[in-house]
DNA sequence: CTGAATCCCATGCGATACTG
DNA sequence: CAGTATCGCATGGGATTCAG
């Protein structure tokens, strides 16, 4: 499927939009924006993420250049995690998407 | 499971996120956002789609009150679809979501 | 022209158990 | 502490067919 041919105009739309799902992807580079976490911190905020999503999330934004890590010692283990600055480009999306996730709130309000 | 507890800060940014996931929804918004469309029109823009795909999308927007619906005649059939008030809203998320796409892809050319 | 009904499959997600 | 390996299921996406 030639996805360029068919978007035209909200072909960056899409394939960035597509790049960010994921159930955990969004989340992680939330908590991520505030600040580097270790892998277990990470976690705990993330509750009920499973080791092996919140693994394969960091992975799959490290291989695409938004997160960075850092491995600070082998034992114990002690692993960082931050954004690059690719990844923070993405800071103005989670804002957007959060003042817009405000207003749906409050028009769900007013519908009820 | 009870994801109020879970992202705290980030939840309205999740439940926001998690409304537009699907493949097809955000082109939807976009070629709406330009102007209203018959289902066909919407159709022939979304290259690639099939028709159950689009009344899903297309059903689950209005649902959502993201996305109005008008039949203007039965027979033949003539329906136009358009934002809401609140679809309007979703606006600015594309245009961020649109700009963060091309620094990505700016990104990707770097590091080539 | 504008859909709906049915069936099927790929993929994402996750539970569980294990490791250096 | 910071992961990995395996297996299985649920979900979303889509091909096909039919209809007012």
């Amino acid at each position: 499927m030639n996805t360029d041919e068919w978007y035209d105009g909200s072909c960056d739309l899409i394939n960035s939009f597509n790049f960010i799902s994921g159930k955990w992807r969004l989340p992680i580079l939330w908590y991520l924006s505030h600040g580097n976490l270790r892998y277990n911190e990470l976690r705990r905020h993330l509750c009920g993420i499973t080791n092996i999503m919140l693994t394969r999330s960091l992975q799959d934004l490290e291989i695409h250049g938004m997160v960075w890590r850092k491995q600070l010692s082998n034992i114990p283990p002690h692993v960082v995690y931050g954004l690059t600055d690719q990844g923070k480009n993405i800071i103005p999306v989670l804002e957007v998407l959060e003042a817009w996730g405000e207003t749906q709130v409050n028009f769900e309000k007013r519908n009820d």
